[in-house]
DNA sequence: TACCTAATTAGCTATATTTGTAAATAGCCT
DNA sequence: AGGCTATTTACAAATATAGCTAATTAGGTA
């Protein structure tokens, strides 16, 4: 995500991280409005939703059109589209700083598993969580795995299956209760 | 939308409209980092960083783990799908403010017009845009009509046929050019 | 236990934001 | 032109936010 990118999107979350200027963009989503009207139902003064309409427009985020002596403003959807669809697109945000994590967790996994077995537990945070992650989709969502089960699974894969299942639980890959584990869907990091 | 969902959103741009708190986000989408290290990486002390996260926390836009005496925060992007998808979209912010504007219209209407006239007309703009917007309907769109057959329409509803006239022209119902006036689509307001 | 490190909480200050009043501007009407 | 209205601009006051240092809490270790 580029210098401009970024500006960009926090100019637009600065302009709607307001109580009120987030009503206007509603009511004017809703349809358009003179500045008094919006400083009638919003309880405000007239320069106060001068000012917010300002900066709102200052982004693009709404339009204006004279009527006479009133200023009829509407709202842009299309630069609210835009912004969504380009700048909190899953892939932008993702790009942010992702660099081609699948290669990445592929050659780890070539490194540490030879002949469906791991030839060590890696010590590096991100070897062992993609190793981690590997192991975790051995599991299926909604299954419950008692802890023998679990620990026949990990034991084809190295025999201290002990540490491998502590480190599942502990990095969030699977839950334990009572001795009974299931997998989850493990949040943020190298998912 | 209703008020929870609107202060869930003004919530998270507020959070989001913060350069370092943005900047974390990112930080934080790349991979999972410790309070020092971002104070590090953001040149900013250890109290500061950890506020900072604390409101992200309070949203649940990061997730937190901690590991010995540090804590690993990471970035919870289903948090940022969902505020995308569900929030943010056109429908969801005109919802914001309507409050039923089919029954508020069709209240206006049954105020304003007793057995097909026009009691008087309007002053308050939401009335008389109502209003027009229900004389506009006795137009057909491809339709072109001289002044007089639209005097003629509009002295059905009410005497003072010009005013009527001027105003739906004023607000964007019909068009006119050399005498001539057609229906149009009004955008933005109350379609 | 005592000590160390990392993080959070508390309390304070500087800065930014929001809002209001008053004055200036612009369009319309007589 | 002069008056009227809607809006914007200028600027000041009040409030909110962001940042700091210092103190406290929590976990790890000798």
């Amino acid at each position: 995500m580029s210098q401009e990118d970024f500006d960009k999107l926090l100019a637009f979350f600065k302009v709607m991280g307001n109580e009120n200027r987030l009503k206007i963009a509603g009511l004017l989503a809703e349809r358009e409005h003179t500045v008094s009207e919006l400083a009638d139902l919003l309880d405000l003064r007239e320069p106060t939703v001068s000012e917010h309409l300002a900066m709102m427009k200052e982004i693009d985020l709404v339009r204006v059109r004279p009527e006479g002596t009133r200023r009829v403003y509407s709202f842009n959807a299309k630069s609210l589209y835009a912004m969504n669809k380009d700048l909190l697109s899953r892939d932008k945000l993702a790009a942010l700083v992702r660099s081609k994590p699948e290669d990445e967790e592929q050659r780890i996994l070539q490194t540490y598993i030879r002949e469906g077995r791991l030839t060590q537990i890696p010590v590096g945070r991100k070897k062992l969580l993609t190793i981690l992650k590997f192991l975790s989709e051995q599991f299926e969502f909604d299954v419950r795995y008692p802890e023998k089960r679990v620990n026949e699974m990990l034991k084809q894969f190295h025999e201290d299956y002990a540490t491998l299942r502590r480190e599942l639980v502990d990095f969030h890959y699977l839950e334990r209760e009572k001795g009974i584990y299931w997998r989850v869907e493990r949040e943020g990091g190298l998912e």
